[in-house]
DNA sequence: GAAATATAATTCAGAAATTTACTATCCCGG
DNA sequence: CCGGGATAGTAAATTTCTGAATTATATTTC
């Protein structure tokens, strides 16, 4: 999960700084153009604090962001299983990290492992009730202190941003 | 540098899929909306995409990104130097991974560590010629390379997508 | 239907990151 | 000018993550 902002006193403190620093090196580098490295790292301090705060609100409840976000992509099945590799690729992590934190939650009972019937190499992950009960309590909780930022920008903005970003991530293929 | 998506054959599959997993979880959670989570997992996948394909075009040259990032501030300064509370503020890394960082930069003769005379707390940064000439050789290689995909977005989207991350920042203070 | 190839999950070693604590220095109020 | 508190950098211990095998099962191909 190497996703963090370190919480410093002032984690934020003039983007501009950063700003003027790219400007300066892309006038420096020949090749380089302002607005990608731009964006790149705005990207990346807006990714790192929202994770720094989603784990804020998940340390009271001894989660972390990956393992919350099993959880939640495990309530999204309405009771159906998902795989391990169905994890892997949804929360972006390695497969063997995956495993790692399947065992920790298998350990608090808010998972339970069973194998497929179907398909022997596989292993179905099913949510335990207290599972369940933890994304109730904790995902309304990350909504209103972890997301809070979203609240600064109009819905317009919104939608525009989730329009723009996905056509983003289209290009990633 | 927790921040990478796993590079698997087929990373980003379809969107769509996990789009509609939050659409179920937030119709299920009350008190939970799908945009917030949404857009988090949007930035989220596409963070991570841009730090996996800086990392390829790294490998090369036995660097990471965070470390990249340091020579990039350190060209930003032309030529002044940078207190390693510096580069973890710009880089939003923690204090403690930037000394590993400066130390393996430094055995690497890209960058140098000089006492700075009015504060003697304070170590200077200073950019050796080598890191200099890595910057210019790796920027452009960035630029093409791992940037590639801000190229789908037509120039008044990405003006767009500038302005709003940017009042989405403002809004950590 | 046997051999070759591919996929799923895990294990393990080592790399990388965080947390806590420590040292040295600076600064401010008295 | 000195004592308490802040700040800068580092070090050590711990946790977390990755990457390369490993094992077991499926699937494809001939």
């Amino acid at each position: 999960m190497n996703d963090h902002v370190h919480p410093t006193p002032d984690a934020f403190p003039t983007f501009a700084d950063i700003e003027n620093r790219i400007e300066r090196v892309c006038a420096r580098v020949p090749g380089s153009d302002r607005q990608p490295v731009l964006l790149k790292m705005l990207l990346q301090h807006i990714a790192g604090g929202l994770n720094s705060r989603m784990n804020e609100v998940l340390r009271e409840y001894n989660l972390n962001r990956i393992s919350f976000l099993a959880l939640v992509m495990l309530v999204s099945s309405g009771g159906k299983p998902l795989n391990p590799s169905d994890l892997a690729e949804a929360t972006g992590e390695s497969r063997a990290n995956v495993t790692r934190i399947c065992d920790e939650l298998v350990a608090k009972s808010l998972l339970r492992r069973e194998p497929n019937p179907e398909d022997r190499r596989r292993i179905d992950l099913y949510l335990a009730p207290q599972g369940e009960e933890l994304v109730q309590r904790t995902l309304p909780k990350i909504q209103n202190h972890a997301f809070s930022p979203f609240n600064d920008l109009t819905a317009e903005e919104r939608d525009l941003l989730e329009a723009i970003l996905k056509k983003l991530l289209g290009a990633f293929a």
